[in-house]
DNA sequence: CGGCCTCTTTACGTTAACGTAAACTTCCCC
DNA sequence: GGGGAAGTTTACGTTAACGTAAAGAGGCCG
């Protein structure tokens, strides 16, 4: 029942528009961690989801320390009590980033509403003055 | 009914939480440009409100060139139709990326609340190992 | 009028997130 | 067995977005 499929580092390259570079930098950074066959590294399912989800939060504008935090907190080691409950202070943190970022998105998209009937406006006018 | 209400570098400093330092480098790239009384800068409510813009821009990761076309956008100068044709074309990019990042919200939304009742889980079991 | 606060310009420093290049192995193909 | 194609390490370079420090001007006040 294991997802056993495994990627180069070029296909996940390919396959999310990186450079293959970007990926040896972030396990630089210990977001991820592939196996091995000799030199060359293997990507697992999991590295290649772990990888969708740094991008995801770079396409937020999360950095990449607070990508590895997140990761962190969907991967809980074995941890006691103390460790847990800053998780949960940590994950609602994130939960009031989050919902930060979406008011923001609602007032711009405003925002990008009220632009373009201006602009179409601005045609329209061209178009009567041509009249 | 003009909105004659003026503010000092450092009164929008404190009220943005940020340095007098990042109000003048915005004015240096070309996303602010107050009046002066002599050296002294002085800045009107509209610009107080591109601030705001910025920084809700930089809340979802935009960098300032992004943000300086966001402010454009909203300021179209007297364009003519092909230039408005490119700014509705421009608009709807970045309506599309805002969908995309509504998009990327939800999902680590949910993966919040997942990590978040794993977290919860771990700390019942802790508890039920003391009794 | 000396001191403090806020403002100014100028300029070098710093960090994150890669880009770019060099020099080298490994594998495959004809 | 020569030569791509794709992988590797090492290392210096680059850009964005400020930080930090120096040196000075203008206003107010006890």
């Amino acid at each position: 029942m294991e997802n056993q499929k495994t990627y180069s580092i070029g296909e996940l390259a390919r396959a999310f528009d990186v450079t293959t570079r970007t990926i040896r930098f972030y396990e630089d950074q210990g977001l991820l961690s592939p196996e091995r066959r000799g030199q060359t590294r293997i990507y697992s399912a999991a590295d290649r989801t772990t990888l969708k989800l740094i991008l995801r939060g770079k396409r937020l504008g999360f950095s990449l320390a607070e990508s590895r935090d997140l990761i962190r907190m969907y991967r809980p080691a074995g941890d006691n009590r103390d460790q847990l409950g800053a998780l949960i202070g940590k994950i609602n943190e994130k939960r009031a980033q989050l919902e930060q970022q979406l008011t923001d998105i609602r007032i711009l998209q405003g925002e990008l509403d009220d632009a373009e009937a201006r602009a179409r406006q601005a045609m329209q006018n061209l178009e009567d003055d041509n009249v």
